[in-house]
DNA sequence: GTATTGACTTCAT
DNA sequence: AATGAAGCCAATA
């Protein structure tokens, strides 16, 4: 681990944690907003070696198309969907409307 | 150095 | 709606 990705894993740490409550944001999205665009996947790799530590809103950011990134036999997976909807998203069959939920943020 | 790996995205079936 | 290929790109190995 270098001082770069910890820079990059602070900035997309701190944009999952404006997310606010009720909403979503994707992969994709989160990374644009922290100022990182295209690097969806980094995104996924900073939360992962994050949520051992810090609880960080990692359950509301979701694939582009509203799905859950984890199969539904994973723990996480129902984790997830339990954490969403204790925040008031519907979640059907593994997927969230986001036209409904997406986080529209202001910049 | 090159190769592999992903909590991804988009486009085409 | 579901599935798969191709594109993507930094982090790891």
């Amino acid at each position: 681990m270098n001082t770069n990705s910890i820079d990059k894993y602070k900035a997309i740490n701190g944009v999952v944690l404006r997310i606010p409550v009720g909403t979503v944001a994707s992969y994709g999205q989160v990374a644009a907003l922290a100022g990182l665009p295209g690097r969806a996947r980094l995104v996924g790799k900073a939360l992962s070696s994050r949520i051992n530590e810090m609880d960080i809103p990692w359950y509301r950011v979701l694939r582009s198309d509203g799905k859950i990134a984890f199969a539904e036999s994973s723990i996480q997976y129902q984790r997830q969907v339990e954490q969403l909807k204790h925040d008031g998203v519907v979640v059907i069959k593994g997927k969230v409307n986001m036209r409904t939920y997406q986080w529209e943020s202001v910049l």
